[in-house]
DNA sequence: GTTGTTGCAAATTTTTTGCACCCAC
DNA sequence: GTGGGTGCAAAAAATTTGCAACAAC
């Protein structure tokens, strides 16, 4: 199970870094301090983002806490992996968001402004579940994503937010 | 071929040809030989294809009916605004398939083989229009891909397809 | 004859990889 | 100490763009 600390406390992984931690020895990985940034800078905040609005995040911190770009890239595939980041593509580029600790949930994207409102819904979890036994198919997951214009970009018609003007 | 795609006992009125013509015309755009021979070429097989595989494809073909790498991606795009083909986003490439006289519809992905399985769901439509009123949002289109492994896979569990072995 | 279109090559954008050095274990 | 990790530069993959020749209207 969890690592015992000195005092003998059986730990469950609560903390995004803890959980990948986790995950990472799992698969003989080491905890690196690169990996330790990137995990925080990503769960500090919960909104949406892309490996460019990461690394620039980064850029602007102070040198102890630089990460390269590939590294950054590496590791959000890692994180992935490890079911603390949900990615998704959205004009071409992918897009993270929180899974680890967070309701699953599905989005509205605003074409016009590229924001992303999430909703759940629980008939979507059983309609999930019925064309998956009529089709011979063993589900792991599912992306729902309704395009349209949002009440903010109906109501301005002429201006534009900026793109990934997100969450 | 067939010119009209049949719905159940109602043929659509007019072909993609005629419905591409008709659009381009109403952007001031111009019917080139082109865009007739990828109109021709899309339309003839009813499959989800990406842009490599349309000029590889097309690479193929008599000299005559060879058209450049970017005016396919030109000529992409605007099928899409023309509400001719649906893009989706599979990994990281952008796949394409019909939208025009055929039946709206979702999809099972198996992330072995990458096959594309079409479903419909009616119910989908309500839990649209339901969560867009919730969120004052106005719905255009919606895309719900349902993420797992297909029967035959599961079944021979090693081997696997060639990606993009479509449907 | 105008004005949009094509093809070519090159640029852009996003993401991945090879490799020498470095560090967590 | 050793094997995985990092940063750098460079490659790769997918798509877009500038521009001169060209074709549709």
């Amino acid at each position: 199970m969890a690592k015992g600390f000195s005092l003998g406390t059986v730990e469950v992984a609560s903390s995004p870094q803890e959980r990948f931690a986790e995950f990472l020895q799992s698969k003989g990985k080491r905890i690196t301090s690169q990996r330790r940034i990137l995990v925080d800078h990503v769960f500090q905040r919960h909104d949406h983002f892309d490996a460019e609005e990461l690394i620039l995040n980064l850029a602007q911190q102070p040198a102890a806490s630089k990460v390269s770009r590939p590294t950054v890239y590496r590791t959000l595939n890692e994180l992935v992996d490890a079911g603390l980041l949900r990615r998704m593509t959205l004009n071409g580029r992918a897009v993270y968001e929180h899974d680890y600790g967070y309701p699953q949930h599905d989005h509205l994207h605003c074409t016009m402004c590229d924001r992303l409102i999430e909703f759940q819904s629980s008939e979507l979890k059983n309609l999930r579940e019925a064309v998956a036994m009529e089709n011979d198919f063993r589900v792991t997951g599912h992306r729902l994503i309704i395009t349209g214009v949002c009440g903010d970009c109906s109501s301005k018609q002429h201006r534009q937010h900026s793109p990934l003007d997100l969450v």
